[in-house]
DNA sequence: CTGAAAGCGCTTACAG
DNA sequence: CTGAAAGCGCTTACAG
């Protein structure tokens, strides 16, 4: 049961495929009667104009992907509103003024079929090393650029989240009223990760002291996380500030303080990187970075644009990350 | 400066299409020169394969819009990150294990362009009498569902989001313990504030005292909440119970509470809708429902799929609503 | 008021 | 190892 097509309407109706096309465009006068019949033929029959057709003949809108690479297991449940959410929102305003249909591929199970995935280019959130989704991509010949470098592949056209700066203020921030800052990224090799934990060693080699650092599983969550945490603090009492740029996991810290009496920000000092619901509706509220998201969504979607019609692309200025300040950082 | 094709690459290669085609696709067996010469060239005049083109011979996915018609004021902001784009997030998860496409259409700005919008369906997410959306993808002949019911379009095949029964759960708990119980919809006329107040009228006819609800804007957001709040509490001073479907209000009647000095729960117990971060990370955290979302965006993307395909629909169970008890309704 | 025909840019039997 | 040709389902000059 195929879906019948111009051709067949036409012919049921007695009149040529051209006549069709202008009952249902408008873009020409029909005889009322006979643009009558071919609606009320059209609905007995299910057509509709296909518009895998109608896009080859008129253009219309290209169609690209925003995309992230986190593991289902990580970004599926709330987890997933966060940070690519708040991009997707962005970027699909930024789209659709820029005439393009913003697709959005949802965190992929290992084994998912991307084949159909036909798309004019792609945005890679925050790549990993090796990320499947940027090579699935890149091998087919589709444009693809990405928001966060995509480490080992200098050759992606990326948009800065400007890691390091924004490592830099939580660091210094923090510093300030503290004796020793901790560090606790994730273990896949993001872009991010990557720059901030540069950022911390350059950070605690200034400062003198050893670097307290660890990493913590993606898929474990908060209570992963917490109990990273509660080990750190533990091995490490004079610990009384954590960088903790992922939001999850510093929802997990305040856990591992609570539960080791050491209270925010009192007994210890806390920031994290995206400022998203999580921050701000944690008890107590958490320090956090405007990343400026927005104007990230945009820039990534103009690199693409670039991309896409081979063209330089025009750089976008990015206003540098903004500390917000909130009550876990409370000196 | 257009895209150049596969014929004029293959022409520039001294090939035919047929071999540019599958140098590229792999299919048969082209000579590895060839292929070189080929690929080399291809870069060289930035050749890609036209998407469009491609999808029109190969079916390819098809692509279905998701979209809420809430006016740009509203949903723009951390307001867009709650309800839709869980749905987005459930939906683009089903749609792909669909062999579909979900393209994010932003909410508009009034005078943008549609006509680019080139879909095989689409889903819209609570919309309003008269919807915008709504009557442009339906008025094209576009497959439309809806998830909630669109008032005055009974012709719209639509998943129930079970508002009547998520407004008796709501009532019937606050009604537990209060004396008596008033309500906060929004202005707009879309199904779930319909339903929700004729469930309060039934609600309140039941137990014998008059209705206190108010209505407020939805593009006023949480300070219209809190001021709306503020004069019902203070000329219905025996009104200890507020059931306030959209979670942003909510918040706001937070605010308005804490002014009063009304403290939730003991002076004002409350209830919301949505069981997003909105309700989960307030303080004192808000009671919610449960209105399993995931099952919702499936059922609807496979209702759209039948309309697609022109069939009967194959009814979707979904759960039950479910109150999720919190401490700021808590006896 | 309406049609015949070209063409959008690919892919894929069919043929050699 | 490779090509010529048909065709996916529309739209749109061109013509009458």
């Amino acid at each position: 049961m195929t879906r019948s097509t111009i051709v067949e309407l036409a012919k049921a109706a007695g009149v040529s495929p051209t006549t069709v096309s202008h009952a249902f465009s408008g873009r020409r006068y029909v005889d009322p009667e006979t643009k009558a019949r071919i609606v009320a033929l059209a609905d007995k029959m299910g057509y509709r104009a296909n518009p895998r057709a109608r896009r080859l003949r008129t253009g219309g809108a290209g169609i690209i992907a925003l995309a992230s690479s986190m593991p289902f297991a990580v970004a599926a449940g709330p987890a997933r509103l966060g940070f690519l959410m708040e991009i997707a929102a962005a970027a699909a305003v930024t789209a659709l003024s820029r005439h393009l249909a913003l697709c959005l591929v949802p965190p992929l199970e290992p084994d998912s079929n991307l084949d159909a995935l036909e798309v004019d280019g792609a945005i890679i959130v925050e790549p990993m090393v090796e990320d499947r989704l940027l090579e699935f991509f890149s091998s087919r010949g589709v444009p693809v650029v990405s928001i966060g470098r995509a480490p080992g592949r200098e050759d992606i056209p990326s948009v800065d989240i400007q890691s390091t700066a924004t490592a830099r203020l939580m660091l210094e921030h923090l510093g300030a009223n503290s004796r020793r800052v901790g560090l606790i990224t994730g273990e896949q090799r993001r872009n991010s990760y990557i720059e901030t934990e540069a950022a911390y060693a350059a950070f605690t080699a200034e400062r003198g002291y050893s670097p307290v650092a660890l990493r913590v599983d993606e898929s474990g969550g908060e209570p992963e996380a917490a109990a990273a945490a509660e080990r750190l603090l533990r091995n490490n009492p004079d610990i009384d500030a954590l960088c903790v740029p992922v939001d999850a996991f510093a929802r997990g810290v305040l856990d591992a303080a609570r539960l080791l009496d050491r209270p925010v920000p009192q007994g210890l000092r806390l920031a994290t990187r995206y400022d998203g619901m999580r921050a701000k509706l944690a008890t107590p509220q958490l320090t956090a970075v405007n990343l400026h998201l927005d104007q990230v969504a945009e820039a990534a979607i103009d690199l693409l644009i670039a991309a896409m019609e081979g063209k330089e692309p025009q750089p976008h200025a990015i206003a540098p990350p903004q500390l917000v300040v909130r009550e876990s950082s409370a000196a």
